[in-house]
RNA sequence: GAGCCCGUAGCUCAGCGGUAGAGCAUUCGCCUUUUAAGCGAGGGGCCCUGGGUUCGAAUCCCAGCGGGCUCACCA
């Protein structure tokens, strides 16, 4: 602690952090603040599942900035759930069809590495927080469900039954409400998770009956026998694991409201909570996997690197964005603009930068050289895939010594700009073909480089485009220039053609010149 | 129907009490060689409208208008 005055500190995690530490001050002996992120593991972990660990953790990270509570980040996966659509992103859909209606826990993984359905997207998901370095529990419901770590809630749902089904009930149409249960018995026959009317047995026991082929069969509510339907479920996680503050996206605001008017009847605890706007595509429709649109974590961290994501993430999340490709070189120049603002701002001004929240406040000494669109303008112009030849360039372009760290850096940075030129620019490029008399200029100049031996400088290159050009368009100097641009690069302007070709090496330029002309 | 968000340069957006900003686009200048996918300079704004708070509002509050999304099946 110190004697910043952290009201004066803009940023939204801080914003949020003061708001739940006044909450929690008021709850005696508190000592640890409790954070949960949930989870459903019925597909690949969504870019929208990890943007809220991201947020969550960077709230996290303030209050412990501002207090001396301890914290602790619980991902909670609902992994006891019941798969209900094949996600089109699983290799072995047909597969899948079988298991409709199964917990996901209790599914096979077909991929044959993980030991069920569930545990495959359990582990996606922690892959990637174990990359961003993300300190969490992992909780799965299906354990704390089948080692009775809830039944003390869930008998206190039974008990209150009348009560919270009343709550739920007028939310509900007409034909749900006659088979709805917040009860999901697991059938003990086949596994499936079952979706039946159920009527009270014991309360005090924890029985249940639920009808199935025209009779009733009793089950107990508690040691995995049954699930809770799902807002149900939230409400009592946040009972049995005291959870503090959670996030949500704005779809599940009318869910968090009625999940708090159960909680009433549980053990009466609401976290803090934030809603923020969900993700749009570049059309400005809401991304989603079925629909393919959008961007996935992967995809992002194919062409950027995973500080641009976080920055992305952290910039407005009560704003709806767009999310997409051109999101991403945006993000990589922001960050490394935001990196050298850092370098001689006040306190104050650096819990204000985003860079101090992707970083849980232990902020990197270096970063890239050069900025990303700068890169692929380079990338782009070199048109090769040659870490090395691109590295060269980026050195005559800045001039200056590069640092080693700042040069790992940069091969980084070199690899993402590879794919990412491949990928979205390469394809867009149009050349064009030169006229008679540009085809002129050009063998012209295919001879007089051929004539030089094999060591050519930047400015013996250079001296021969302008000897070549005063030749053939004396008048118009300027004009050759473009021209050679035009047919070279399929764009109006380009690099200084000395240096390029310096880069570039005699052997590639004959051919990249000789191949105009074919 | 209810909720959330957005209306700022031609476009995409940032700024969120103290002189109106960026990128792209546009206009102009710059290649007989000192970074040309670059550099320099410029143009372009009733910050949606109306009220309120304030010494001061693009910014905060209220009302309206316009646009987008979400929920009311499942999670």
């Amino acid at each position: 602690m110190n004697n910043i005055d952290y009201k004066k500190v803009k940023a939204w995690p801080f914003q949020e952090a003061l708001k739940l530490k006044n909450r929690v001050s008021k709850i005696n002996n508190k000592k640890i603040v409790t954070f949960e992120t949930g989870y459903g593991p019925s597909g690949a972990p969504h870019i929208g599942t990890f943007a809220e660990v991201l947020r969550t953790n960077m709230v996290r990270n303030c209050l412990e900035e501002i207090s001396d509570f301890s914290t602790n980040l619980i991902t909670f996966s609902d992994d006891l759930d019941a798969l209900r659509k094949v996600p089109e992103d699983y290799p072995f859909p047909d597969k899948l069809k079988e298991y409709i209606d199964y917990p996901l826990s209790m599914i096979p993984d077909f991929t044959e590495k993980y030991e069920s359905y569930a545990d495959r997207n359990n582990n996606l998901l922690k892959s990637f927080l174990n990359n961003f370095k993300f300190d969490y529990n992992f909780i799965s419901s299906t354990d704390y469900y089948i080692n009775g770590k809830f039944d003390q809630q869930l008998l206190k749902i039974l008990d209150n039954y009348e009560s919270i089904i009343n709550i739920i009930l007028p939310t509900l149409r007409k034909e749900r409400r006659e088979s709805y249960s917040p009860f999901l018995p697991i059938c003990k026959k086949t596994k499936k998770v079952l979706q039946v009317p159920i009527k009270v047995v014991d309360k005090k026991n924890g029985v249940i009956a639920y009808r199935e082929n025209n009779q009733y069969k009793e089950t107990l509510v508690t040691g995995g026998s049954c699930k809770l339907q799902w807002k149900i479920d939230w409400a009592m996680r946040w009972s049995a694991l005291n959870i503090d503050y959670e996030m949500n996206g704005k779809d599940l605001i009318p869910s968090f409201d009625l999940s708090s008017q159960i909680a009433n009847f549980i053990e009466n605890k609401i976290p803090s909570n934030m809603s923020y706007e969900l993700f749009l595509d570049e059309k400005g429709e809401k991304i989603s996997k079925s629909k393919g649109n959008g961007l996935s974590i992967d995809e992002w961290l194919n062409y950027g690197s995973s500080e641009s994501l976080s920055l992305f993430m952290y910039n407005n999340p009560k704003r709806a964005k767009k999310l997409y490709f051109d999101c991403i070189p945006k993000s990589m120049d922001e960050y490394r603009k935001l990196f050298i603002s850092l370098q001689n701002q006040s306190i104050t001004k650096i819990l204000d930068n985003p860079l101090w929240h992707i970083h849980q406040k232990n902020i990197p000494t270096n970063t890239y050289p050069i900025d990303f669109t700068n890169l692929l303008n380079l990338v782009t112009a070199l048109n090769t895939t040659n870490n090395q030849t691109i590295k060269d360039f980026v050195k005559i372009y800045l001039k200056e010594e590069i640092n080693v760290l700042d040069e790992k850096e940069l091969d980084k940075i070199i690899l993402l700009s590879i794919k990412y030129y491949k990928n979205f620019i390469f394809p867009n490029i149009s050349k064009r073909k030169p006229d008679i008399k540009e085809s002129q200029a050009i063998k012209k100049l295919l001879f007089e480089i051929k004539n030089l031996n094999d060591e050519i400088s930047a400015e013996d290159y250079q001296n021969i485009v302008f000897k070549v050009g005063k030749e053939i368009f004396p008048d118009d100097l300027r004009k050759w220039f473009i021209s050679l641009y035009q047919i070279l690069f399929g764009s109006d302007s380009g690099p200084r053609l000395g240096s390029f070709f310096n880069v570039y090496g005699k052997k590639k330029v004959l051919f990249l010149l000789e191949d105009t002309i074919k």
